[in-house]
DNA sequence: CTGTTAGCGCCTTCAC
DNA sequence: GTGAAGGCGCTAACAG
C-alpha cells in the first residue's frame, strides 16, 4: 500500500538512515540540518536514504536536546468569544508563517484555571501568550517571571511582560465625542465585569469626558459579557433618562438592541446605541451597529511579532497599543426633542 | 523574587531534586508518580525537596521515553469559520478534562497546508483530529495511515478513520420538508463549493427530495461560503421563479438576506429563506433565521470522545453522524399566492 | 524497598 | 570531512 514497506509511520529513526547510507549517525543529522562542512555526494545519498525509508526527524527528540520546541502556547479565557477567536486566528497564522506551532487552552474564565495552564502549557513550549483580563494584578506579577517569555494581550502589567492592546478608553471617548457631536447628553454605560482591565480602561474614559464636558451625565448599569445580559439590561437602561447607550461589546449592544426593538424602542430615533469590538455580524444588526472596531486579528499578528522578538533573544519590545477605530452605522442618530424623548421612556 | 531563590522557572532537574532529598534518581521519579513501592517517609522527603526546589518534571523529557505526549492534534481550514471555532471549543474542553491539551492549526482553505500541517502537528502530537472537508478522497486516504490514530470530522473516509459528523443530507430534507409543508413547490438551493463533501450530501437530499415529489423544482445556484457569495447570489435568486431558498449555510443566507431587504424584497412573505449551522447569530437576523441546527460543539465532543478510545488502544470506535434539528425561525412562511409572488419578482 | 544502569532519538563537542 | 561518545531529562528494567 504505501510506498515503502515502513510500517509505523514517522517512527523511523536516525540510527536507521545512517545505517542505510552507510554512513554514522553524526552525518546524517548534519547532513539533513544542512551542515555546510559536509561532502556533497554524502549528502545527496542521506537525502536519498532518507527518504526512501520516510524519515522524519522525532521533534521530541530534537527539543529535548535543543531546548527549543518550534511552539508557543496560547491561553484564552474562552474561546467562544469573538475578540479571543480572532486574536488567535491572527496569531496562529502569523506564527505559522514562521513555523511555529500554536498550542493552545481554554480557561473557560476561571482565573484558577489560567494560572495553572499557563503553566502547564509553557512547559511545552517556548513562550506563553496570555489573555487574562480578569486576573489579578499580583496574582499575574507572580505569575509572569514562571512563565518568560510571555507576551500580554489586552492588559498591561507594568513592564513585566511587553503587552499588546488595544486602546479601549481612547475608543470609547471617541464614541463619546461622536455621540456628543449628535447632541447627546445623557448616557448609559452598561459595564462589564468589574475587574477585567479594559472595563477599567473606559471608565477612566468616562471619567475624563465627564471633566470635559460638565453639562453631560454618565449613569453606569452593571452587568455581563453576552447577547444576554445586554437584553437582561433593557429595563434598566430605559429607567434612566439616557439619549444613548455605550455597550460594554458588540454582544451586549445586540442584545439590548433586541430587546429594545421587542418593546418597540426605536433605535436611534428615540435611543442611540454602540457596541464595542466590531465583530462580524455588527454590521448586519437592525440597524447596523455603531461600534469601535478592535483589530483583534492584527492584535494576534502583533503578539506574535512580539513574541517571535522575545524568542531571538532581541531585546524586550515595546508594548504596542492599537487604537480602535470609530466605525459609524445605523445604531447612532441625532438626539431627539426633549418632549418626544421623554415619551419613549415607559417601561414594560 | 519567588519563594526560593531558583531563577530560570522549569530548570530543575529531577537530578538535584534527587540530590537535595539525599536520594536516588530513580527514587524521585517513582515518589512523584505515586509509585506505591515506595517507603512513605521517603516519598514525604522528596515531595517536600521536590516543592523546595519548585520542580517540574520536563514534559520533553517524560514523552520522549514514554512515547506520549499528552496532546493532540487538530488542523481546520479556517479559525474563522463559526461551525469550526465550535468544534475546537468543544473539542478543547473535552480533551482537557482528560488532561489532554490541544495543538492547532489552520490550513488557510489550502489543501495542500493541509497534508503538510497535519503530518508536522501529528508527530509531535499522539493523534490527529482532521477536518478537511474539500481534500480529496484519494489524497486523504494516502494521508491517513501516516497520521492514525485520527478522527475525521464532517466528512467520512471509508473504515480507514472513524469519524464524527453531522448528517447534511437528512437535515437538509427536513428543511425542504418543512417548506413543502408551507405549501413551497419550486426551490433555489445556493450551493457552496461543488467539491464539499457536505454540499454532495445535500444534492443527494435534493434528489430524494424530488423523487419523493415530482411535482418540485430546484434550481441550483453555485456560490462560495460566507456572507457576501450570499449577497452577491441575490439576483440570480430572483432571476428564477423559486418561492423558498435554501442557502448552503447562515453566512450566505445572512447575505441573501439582507441583499433582498435592500431591494425591497420581503421574508419570508415574498420569499422563505433557510440557513444552514444555526451559528450563534443566526437567532439575530431580521427575520431569524429558519436554519438547521448543526451540534458543533457536540462534534467536537464526540471527535475527542472518538480520539481518547483510539488513544486508549480500544477496538475503533463507530463513526457518529449527529443529525441537525431543525429550527423554524421567522425566515420562512406560507408560499404567497401566485400572483402576488410574480409581482414581487422583478430585478433592480 | 532502593539504587544502578540502560536507553527514548537526537545534536554536538571532541578526536581522528 | 567524518565518526565516536556524551548528554538533554526522564522512566523502566534490572540488581541488590
Amino acid at each position: 500500500m504505501g510506498r515503502s514497506s515502513s510500517r509505523d509511520p514517522g517512527k523511523v529513526t536516525i540510527t536507521e538512515v545512517a545505517k542505510h547510507a552507510g554512513v554514522s549517525l553524526a552525518t546524517v543529522s548534519r547532513a539533513l540540518n544542512g551542515v555546510r562542512t559536509v561532502d556533497p555526494a554524502l549528502v545527496e545519498r542521506v537525502r536519498a536514504s532518507a527518504d526512501a525509508l520516510g524519515y522524519q526527524a522525532n521533534p521530541l527528540a530534537r527539543s529535548l536536546v535543543s531546548g527549543r520546541t518550534q511552539t508557543i502556547a496560547v491561553v484564552v479565557p474562552d474561546l467562544g468569544n469573538p475578540t479571543f477567536q480572532a486574536v488567535l486566528r491572527g496569531l496562529s497564522r502569523a506564527a505559522a508563517a514562521e513555523s511555529y506551532h500554536v498550542l493552545i487552552a481554554d480557561s473557560a474564565e476561571q482565573v484558577a484555571a489560567e494560572r495553572e495552564l499557563a503553566g502547564a502549557t509553557r512547559r511545552r513550549t517556548d513562550g506563553l501568550i496570555l489573555c487574562a483580563p480578569r486576573m489579578p494584578e499580583d496574582e499575574l506579577l507572580a505569575l509572569l517571571p514562571q512563565v518568560a517569555p510571555a507576551v500580554l494581550v489586552n492588559r498591561a502589567a507594568a513592564t513585566a511582560a511587553p503587552a499588546v492592546a488595544a486602546d479601549y478608553g481612547t475608543a470609547l471617548g471617541a464614541l463619546l465625542d461622536h455621540l456628543h457631536g449628535l447632541g447627546h447628553r445623557r448616557f448609559a454605560y452598561i459595564s462589564g465585569l468589574a475587574r477585567s482591565a479594559s472595563n477599567a480602561a473606559r471608565l477612566d474614559a468616562i471619567a475624563a469626558f465627564r471633566r470635559a464636558h460638565p453639562d453631560t451625565a454618565v449613569a453606569e448599569l452593571p452587568s455581563g459579557v453576552d447577547f444576554d445580559s445586554g437584553a437582561a439590561a433593557a429595563d434598566a437602561v430605559l429607567a434612566t433618562d439616557a439619549t444613548a447607550v455605550l455597550a460594554f461589546n458588540d454582544l451586549v449592544a445586540m442584545g439590548l438592541l433586541s430587546a429594545l426593538t421587542e418593546r418597540g424602542v426605536r433605535v436611534p430615533e428615540d435611543l442611540s446605541i454602540t457596541g464595542f469590538d466590531d465583530i462580524p455580524f455588527a454590521p448586519y444588526t437592525h440597524p447596523p451597529l455603531t461600534t469601535a472596531a478592535v483589530p483583534s486579528v492584527e492584535l494576534g499578528e502583533r503578539a506574535w511579532a512580539a513574541m517571535s522578538g522575545l524568542l531571538a533573544g532581541g531585546p524586550v519590545p515595546e508594548s504596542v497599543l492599537l487604537t480602535p477605530q470609530i466605525t459609524v452605522r445605523g445604531s447612532t442618530g441625532p438626539v431627539r426633542p426633549e418632549t418626544l424623548n421623554q415619551g419613549a421612556r415607559q417601561g414594560p
